[in-house]
DNA sequence: GTCTATACTTTGATAGAC
DNA sequence: GTCTATCAAAGTATAGAC
């Protein structure tokens, strides 16, 4: 079993705390105590402090939910379902935290996006992965070029709008309606998708 | 030309700070700035300081907005053009205010969704109104009654993470390509609808 | 790299005169 | 209802020993 340093233990809590309050309700003592660590040595692994820190929650957890996103839209034998069981997936997890765990950036992309240029441009590299990452799934599972990127906006705007209302209104019924549309959705643009390796 | 009070002067500050850099971000000492107020006066118009003027921006910013939306999707002749002039509008106005005039309450509503439950019951009426508001137009449009609500959700949550990636990437295409799927959508769906009084 | 202790700033909120 | 002055707490960040 893998000891887990102290700079991970700062992220690892970051992640979490950021996802549920945002990122200006978050105090670094917070953090610190989540983590079990000292002031000494969040500034000794960031020493541009706290947007440092948020930096790397917001690239680590971004990235680890695109695998996620990824590893349950690749289970699936064709994309309309991929796409289905990503959004099912997100409506379970919704029930099952209290409406807490939702998409880990949304939240800090929000409000970043006009009052720190460092972080919005962080934000901004998970997203333009994600619309990448399904593009590329879309146009292997038949849709044209132009369509998939079209696609792509919209299957991830229906995501994160879903979990707005979602953890707005504390209801998965924004979640499931959205998985209905955004599976027609692709169904519609890869009529010809089907079984897959 | 009719003076504006003090207690409207906290509320209009409220709106246009909370829209654009939300709720934990925002100090008290910057909206009375904006407003040109006392502490005394906020506390005496609301006793219950920073919660009770939040609850108040949101229902009334949450109140404008559907009224700007509806007004816009009325303007057109059939629903599948109105909704698409929602999120061209949409569009246009993040254009037009450098990325920061979006959905007034989206930063809020995720700030507080898990640690204000007073709170984030009011960004839940919010939600809800503008929801039945869609649906009711879509039924009118000629959609069934089990359709129209899901695809009030689906339109919602469209724009709202229209919005967040646009925000984010700093450009309107997400919100250019959801205004296409989304007037697609409501085509689909109320295919005999047409002129109108 | 981690410890304890602290400096400095800003925050939300209140008191009391007028 | 509005004024000035101020409070206690929490915020981020740093210093210096080990």
């Amino acid at each position: 079993m893998q000891t887990v340093g102290t700079k991970e233990r700062l992220v690892n809590a970051g992640v979490g705390l950021f996802t549920r309050q945002g990122l200006a309700s978050t105090g670094i003592k917070q953090i610190l105590d989540e983590a079990d660590a000292r002031f000494s040595s969040l500034y000794h692994y960031f020493p541009g402090g706290k947007d440092e820190l948020a930096a790397a929650v917001i690239a680590r957890s971004g990235a680890d939910y695109q695998r996620l996103v990824e590893s349950v839209w690749d289970s699936q034998p064709d994309a309309a379902t991929g796409v289905r069981e990503v959004f099912e997936g997100a409506a379970d997890v919704l029930e099952g935290t209290d409406y807490a765990d939702a998409c880990p950036i949304a939240t800090v992309a929000l409000e970043v996006a006009s009052t720190n240029e460092e972080l919005r441009l962080a934000t901004a590299d998970v997203f333009d992965a994600w619309v990448d990452s399904a593009t590329a799934r879309l146009v292997v599972a038949g849709a044209s070029a132009g369509d998939a990127r079209t696609l792509a906006h919209a299957v991830i705007a229906l995501l994160e709008g879903a979990f707005m209302l979602c953890r707005a209104t504390r209801s998965t019924d924004p979640m499931r309606d959205a998985a209905r549309v955004a599976a027609n959705l692709v169904r519609q643009a890869a009529p010809a998708d089907g079984a897959r390796g």
